[in-house]
This record gives structure tokens, C-alpha cells and sequence, in this order.
DNA sequence: CAACTAGTATAACGGTCGTTCTAGTAGAAC
DNA sequence: GTTCTACTAGAACGACCGTTATACTAGTTG
């Protein structure tokens, strides 16, 4: 039989689309590198040819989909008006993500830590990395809404966002999202607007 | 019923005590039945004798958990002061926990509902059983606050508390549990007493 | 004594895991 | 026209998975 169709998209996109659905959705471990494979339409060689192995490809998964969580997260802080409507943008975000995914598992990299207890494990620079720049991102946008003390403010919200994923995750709490913009309010100035 | 408590300690307690130490440090997926078998100095037919298979284990590790963790909660709530002190006492709980654990994974329960994807599997009403006592138990220690709306407040704690424990695992965040206090307190009328 | 019980050790089952290897094809580049 | 690149199909690997089965031991109980 003749293969001569050229695919539309190249094979590492479908790879890691492929992946990105199957980990998130049926977690890491339960998920065979052979369904990713035959989900992405594509050889097993060319998954090791891109990746190198299992272990890279999670990480690349997880790095895919912090890079989309980013720029979903700076688009709701553009839509937001106030300035402390940036802030409480991020469960925008969090909220536009937890009804698009078909099934909603919380935050892929905090899956990701759960299953992986291998500290050298390639995918946790990726999950760091996602943490870091949460963090960071908060201060600056507290700052910027005249939080007295920027670091402390992101921090707790933090916590109430993590808290809300899980919330999400085993809807053990009606309107987790309303509480954490309830919550994070108290944590700013009143806007000056 | 003629099956009575029959004086077989050793066998069922330390397959449960090997299945907690490994299904928790190393996650459920991970870890081999082979692996519990050995570590219990048990034999392979005595785990099925008593549990009938690995899912069943699961979710008998995981009620073993929460029957521990209400003990300890209750125990910490018994040592508060003040009826303010007594909500807050989850944390003290959870600072025990974290502190205890060789090395903290979170809370098992969540742990095991990102692991878990089959809605069917034993282990899930043993998770939800675990978080509905949680928001049950926090809403009377709320309402015993004087909290205006117990079942609000409830709420609110469980997203801070399952927060704070996602930043206890991450450590993406200083002093989690001093923020979840602080919080929390937020929340309830200050104590008259 | 005989029956029952709880436990032991060991082997085998079909299946899946991540990884490696061989061999081949289509198209672009030199 | 040959080489190079990106990809395909398929097989094989040793290891481990959860489960079932067989056969044996020791202590209790009727």
C-alpha cells in the first residue's frame, strides 16, 4: 500500500497534541508511549527520533502546555479594565480552562508532580518552572494594583489558587472560583477608579 | 453472622501498613502489588484473601488514611483554646502531617483522584467520603465560631486548606500554613473569650 | 481424629511497559 | 544521480503488571 499523503501538521506537533491529551486526560503513568503514538498517526521511531524517550516527551507536554497557559492568562489580564481586575484575571484564565478541557484534572503540572517522585526526573524543571513564574507574575500584577506588600499578596494567592484547582478537581465546594475572587479582593487596595 | 473478628492482627495490618507507606511515597500507579507483598513479609494469596485485589487495597489504604487523619484533626481540635483556635486547629493538623511524613506527597486522597481516572474504582468513594466529612466537620466548628455563615466560611477554608497543602508540596510559596491561618482568621468574628 | 482456618511459597497466565533495532520509502539538496 | 533527511512499518527485548492456581504447613476447633 502507498503512504504518499504528506501530513498537514508535523509530526512532533501531532506528538505532543497526542500527548497533551492522553496525559492529561488518563494521567502519565497509566498512559502507554504507544498510544500516544498511534494517537498521533505517527511511527514510534519519530518519537524517539524528537524526544529522545518518555521522560523528555512529559516534560516537553508539560512545557506546551505552560506556554499556552501563559498566554491564555496575559490575554484575560489585557481584557481585564482595572487594575485590580489583572489580578483576579488569572481565575479568568483558570475558569476558561476548567470549561474547555472535556473532563477538567486540575493543573497538569501539579498532576505531574504527584505521579513523578523521581527528583531528576526531566519534567520537573518544567514544573518549577510553571510555579516560578506564576509566583512572579502575581507580584508584579500586586504591585501594580498598589498591594502593600506585593510579594506577600501574590503568595497568598497562591495558595487560594492552587486551592481552587483541587476544589475544581473533586468539586467537593460549590463555586470554588467565586470564592478565590472573593478571597483575593480582600488581599488589594480598593481600586481607585 | 458467624464471621466473627477473628485474631489475624499481623497479616491485614501489615499489608495496610506496607500498601500506605508505598502507595503514598511513591504514588499507586507505581507501585507493584509484588512490591506491598514483599515489603508486608507476606504472601501474594493473603493480600487477595483480604482485599480480593489491588483496587480494593487502594481504597482500604485510603480509609485507613482519613480514619487517622480524623483522629489527629480531632485531637488537635480537642487541644484548642478558643472556639476561633478550634477551626484553626485543621492546620495544626495538616503542619503535623507535613512535618511527620518522611518526605510530604500532599494529601493521598487527592493524590489518588489525579492518579485515578475510572469514576468506577473503589478508591472514589473512599475520596469523596474523605473531603465531605472534611467540609461537614469544618462547617460545625465554623457555626460553633459564631461564623455568620458557617457554610460559607466552610468553603472558603476548604479552598485554602487544599491550597496550602498543593504549596506544601510544590514549595512554591514561604510559610504556607502561617498564610492559611492567617486566612482563615479572616474569615471568622474575632474570639470572645 | 478430622475438618477447618489462616497463612506460606512458587509458578504460570496473558498483557503491557519503555526501549532498541532492522529495513524501507518519499522527497529535497547537492 | 547520489546523498541526506524525515518519516514509515514491524519485530523483538527483557522487565514488570495484576491475577489465578497449585500444593504445602501449622494451629485451632468440633
Amino acid at each position: 500500500m502507498v503512504h504518499t499523503k504528506q501530513p498537514s501538521t508535523s509530526a512532533r506537533e501531532r506528538l505532543l497534541a497526542a500527548a497533551g491529551e492522553l496525559f492529561y486526560a488518563r494521567g502519565i503513568n497509566a498512559t502507554g508511549i504507544d498510544a500516544v503514538v498511534e494517537r498521533a498517526g505517527v511511527a514510534l521511531a519519530t518519537l524517539y527520533k524528537h524526544f529522545g524517550g518518555k521522560d523528555r516527551l512529559v516534560a516537553a507536554y508539560l512545557e506546551e502546555r505552560d506556554d499556552r497557559w501563559r498566554a491564555d492568562w496575559e490575554a484575560a489580564i489585557a481584557a481585564a479594565t482595572t487594575r485590580q481586575q489583572r489580578v483576579l484575571a488569572i481565575f479568568d484564565a483558570l475558569q476558561r480552562w476548567w470549561g474547555t478541557e472535556g473532563r477538567y484534572r486540575g493543573c497538569a503540572q501539579v498532576d505531574a508532580a504527584v505521579e513523578i517522585t523521581d527528583a531528576d526526573h526531566p519534567a520537573m524543571a518544567a514544573i518549577i518552572r510553571h510555579k516560578t513564574h506564576l509566583r512572579q507574575r502575581l507580584t508584579e500584577l500586586a504591585r501594580e494594583a498598589d498591594a502593600a506588600e506585593p510579594e506577600q499578596a501574590a503568595a497568598d494567592i497562591v495558595v487560594i489558587y492552587e486551592g481552587t484547582i483541587t476544589a475544581l478537581l473533586l468539586q467537593t465546594v460549590p463555586d470554588p472560583l467565586q470564592r478565590a475572587r472573593r478571597l483575593t479582593t480582600g488581599l488589594l487596595p480598593t481600586d481607585s477608579r
